[in-house]
DNA sequence: AGTGCGACCCGAACGC
DNA sequence: TGCGTTCGGGTCGCAC
């Protein structure tokens, strides 16, 4: 669920916070979140480094420390709270760094499906995920050529093409429906049968979505309890995700959900034809 | 190489 | 009301 727009605002989030901090040390919970190294190395080399930077790469958190990068993917329900030693560990919380300042930065997640990883800064683009990820949304190599070429050999339908984080990266399942309704395609079309026009419309609308929703601060799909779960207002911009029999707004048709590539998809019929 | 699908998880929604 | 079942979501790994 949380895609490029809800990572950029988490990010933007932990910036304020943990800049210039230290990490004393960790304690792990659950120990398959740690994807990268081994728990006892990542409790071990974690120690003593100071976080000087964040930023997001694809889906991923990516936090630059004296000699390592420490990456966090949220997946769908990963979140970070701000604790201090005292309060009682929540059941879902699985990874908790000790901080300079007394604080702590828990990483929880309901699903146990984030991934946590610290690479040696020599090692990070030699490695998953670094290897596997494609263009940023906003790269200026993001042209309707380089898309051309991914796009060629795919007989699979645009929107499971879209969320393949190896040719556009941070794309997920909410906003490939919308970035589709914007651009008057069918979800299901081939990838390779999009025209020059389609492609374009994609890349603009990409970027033009994501901006947008990166200003309301997110979507929101479920309401969450924390107060520091993402609680954008994107949702309420949402032409078709979210929506089915519900009326389109803008030819007042039913928007429909179909499964594809195992996905809820939604769209409107009479606009994407 | 491209494609399809189960596995990983578990709370919420659904069906009876 | 209470129970059992299904669903969803991003990504990986395996089989074809």
């Amino acid at each position: 669920m949380p895609e490029k727009p809800e990572v950029i605002t988490v990010a933007r989030k932990l910036e304020t916070k943990l800049i210039n901090k230290k990490i004393l040390g960790v304690e792990v919970f659950y120990n398959n979140m740690i994807d990268y190294p081994t728990v006892s190395d990542f409790k071990k080399n974690i120690k003593n480094q100071k976080i000087y930077n964040i930023t997001t790469r694809g889906k991923w958190i990516v936090m630059t420390l004296d000699d390592y990068y420490l990456l966090f993917h949220l997946r769908m329900e990963g979140k970070f709270f701000f604790r201090t030693k005292e309060d009682e560990k929540n059941k879902h919380e699985h990874v908790i760094f000790d901080l300079d300042d007394d604080t702590q930065l828990r990483f929880a997640d309901v699903r146990k499906f984030g991934k946590v990883m610290l690479i040696e800064k020599d090692k990070i683009n030699n490695m998953k995920p670094y290897t596997e990820l494609g263009l940023e949304p906003w790269d200026k190599n993001l042209t309707s050529e380089y898309l051309k070429e991914k796009y060629s050999k795919k007989s699979l339908p645009i929107k499971s093409v879209l969320l393949d984080q190896s040719i556009i990266t941070g794309i997920g399942n909410i906003y490939a429906d919308e970035i589709l309704f914007l651009s008057r395609i069918n979800p299901l079309t081939k990838a390779k049968d999009l025209t020059d026009k389609n492609r374009k419309d994609i890349i603009k609308n990409t970027i033009e979505v994501l901006d947008k929703a990166i200003e309301e601060g997110g979507t929101t799909i479920r309401s969450y309890t924390s107060e520091e779960g993402v609680t954008g207002m994107f949702q309420n911009n949402l032409f078709v995700h979210q929506r089915e029999k519900e009326s389109c707004r803008i030819c007042n048709s039913t928007i429909i959900k179909i499964k594809v590539g195992g996905r809820g998809t939604y769209y409107c019929p009479k606009c994407q034809k």
